[in-house]
DNA sequence: CAGAATCCATAAAGATACTG
DNA sequence: CAGTATCTTTATGGATTCTG
């Protein structure tokens, strides 16, 4: 009864990690903080196209989640300022690969989806 | 009309993976395709939860971004297997540091989730 | 500047039943 | 066995407005 089938019963080490990155920002966010701790405004003008909203609120499930620390500098105009844990950290170079694997199939991936993007125009 | 964004841009190569792997199970897909090339009936098994609406769906995704290619015996009863191409197993070769790092921290992340179970119970 | 609160549209996923 | 088809539900994300 206690360990049987918890919420947080991981198929493999896989799906946890799944688990954990869901959200259509979280790769992002955390690949950007890996480079440099940043600021909300400059975390937001770097992931581009992400809504205050969003990019809120994926931080704090980061943040419970133990990868992110959140630093209030109780100023006045308001000063926050957003970094990576170690545990963020070794996300984040496990993130890398998939950089990589991006950025040198991205042709590939454009043609791909350029193709997608057509037939979906037809068939409207 | 602000600046004309065309479908396939995207901003890093990050940005690039995390499109061709967004859905809950297509990494999970490729994962276990890249321990053995599979039958439709034991990759179902093996994705445990999946439904077959999502199965195939996803496995279509990734047939039509070159990832897995299907195989059809034309045999009755049906016989139909799947496996990753090239680029497909390079892609999961990106992946097998996400699966690492989840096994390595899979007691931490089981506790954070644990702990959000209960104060979402709380709150209901 | 760094959010919070609210409302709304859509996309993603699940359940179920059926088929060659 | 390997899927289709349809319906319903839920999750996700976006737009807007407001605030200390």
């Amino acid at each position: 009864m206690t360990d049987n089938i918890s919420p947080a019963a991981f198929t493999c080490g896989l799906d946890a990690t799944l688990r954990v990155i869901a959200g259509k920002w979280k790769p992002l966010i955390v690949y950007f903080l890996a480079q440099s701790p940043n600021r909300y405004g400059e975390l937001k003008r770097a992931v581009r196209g992400v809504s205050d909203k969003m990019l809120i609120q994926q931080l704090k499930e980061l943040e419970a989640d133990g990868l992110v620390r959140r630093t209030d500098h109780k100023e006045v105009p308001p000063r926050v300022d957003y970094a990576l844990t170690p545990l963020g950290r070794s996300l984040s170079e496990a993130l890398a690969p998939l950089c990589a694997w991006g950025s040198e199939n991205m042709e590939e991936v454009a043609r791909v989806f350029a193709e997608r993007a057509t037939w979906a125009e037809k068939s409207a």
